[in-house]
DNA sequence: GTCTATATTCCGATAGAC
DNA sequence: GTCTATCGGAATATAGAC
């Protein structure tokens, strides 16, 4: 209680800025001088505090990723302690619900994350090679063997696959990531509302992941 | 005949460079520098054939663009053309098999082509806002409205998003822009082998969209 | 901790010789 | 058409005063 409210301290406000530009622009087309510019804070303050450009996109990533493991993990843990072995349907809704929860609360910045998941899907930044897996491994191998235990028609390869496809269609909605806002001059869906997507998601996911094999 | 086989022409080797850089690195972090040595040519043609490096990658995309949309189009014509109404299966069939086959055609640069897609969903490049839409309005509009023939139980808007799905989950899965491979160290699904991604696309997506419509 | 000033590098683009 | 040389600007990063 030493400090009294000074607004925001310094790092906070330019991992706040960064994350929006890193999510609007990408990584190489957002500057430094943008970052702090519109962080209000000098241009020398991301080096002070963070080392480098590669050190505040990997810091903006850090700030998430634990929350996100933890609700998405205590999501299926307390699918998991019921008696009854969870459906496809039911991992999916803890699944999706704790993108979709932090979609909502934007305290946590949590839409943001999920787009700059569905960014560096197809932009994988170096310095996170090691962290993702250490943050991420055991949400995926977790929610993977769950899937195994609902849909036993499956092979592991082919559960692999859907999980794939899955996260593929998730992220991309969350992010806005869609083909028809690229296509088309006026397109119809173009949602933000993460309670919308998570609805017109559910049932399309279910069934996708309750087909039988693939041939 | 006046030319003898002169290896490539200057401009298509620029073209050809620069796609796999731009597919692998994005916009922004491929150089001007960096595609003229991969095409061993000097850096002053990228400005005498194209103008800019903006028209570059519009060259880029438009090269592939016209295939595309002609060889997805003649599928589902050769689709429409019969007499029962298509399925929603068939119809992805023709959708996907045109990827897969572009895929398939590495003179083409499919896969490449696809991998560009996946990118420009999630980083859209302003010089394509105009003609993106009138290259691939018509695909869109036609697939979609075979769609709405096919899943008359759907509104036309779960339409939309359920198209939305199913793109998503494609260009991903063709670009491999994987979930898995950033979550975990040693994925257990990383082909590339478009014949195989089709047939594991194929049973997801299919369900997906027979699926009843969102409560 | 915060700031100014600057070092260094690389970028896209072009002028002009051949 | 192809090349060299270079311009003007913006990038990241840092040295050093306060």
């Amino acid at each position: 209680m030493a400090e009294t409210a000074k607004a925001l301290e310094t790092s906070t406000r330019i991992l706040d800025a960064a994350e929006v530009l890193f999510v609007e622009h990408g990584f190489d087309a957002t500057s430094m001088r943008m970052i702090t510019q519109s962080a209000g804070v000098n241009i020398a303050a991301v080096n002070y505090y963070f080392g480098s450009k590669d050190g505040l996109f990997k810091a903006v990533f850090e700030r998430r990723a634990e929350p996100f493991a933890r609700l998405t993990l205590q999501r299926l843990g307390e699918l998991e302690s019921r008696d009854t072995i969870p459906t496809a349907r039911e991992i999916t809704e803890a699944f999706v619900a704790g993108s979709a929860e932090l979609g909502r609360d934007t305290s946590l910045g949590g839409l943001l994350f999920v787009r700059l998941m569905g960014r560096t899907f197809v932009e994988p930044h170096p310095i996170l090679k090691e962290s993702m897996p250490r943050r991420y491994g055991e949400v995926t191998r977790r929610y993977i063997a769950a899937y195994r235990r609902a849909l036993p028609h499956l092979s592991e390869q082919e559960v692999h696959w859907r999980f794939h496809f899955l996260t593929s269609a998730m992220f991309n909605a969350f992010a806005g990531n869609n083909v028809l806002r690229l296509f088309m001059d006026q397109p119809l869906v173009n949602a933000r509302d993460p309670i919308l997507i998570a609805r017109m998601l559910l049932p399309f996911i279910e069934a996708g992941l309750n087909a039988p094999a693939a041939t």
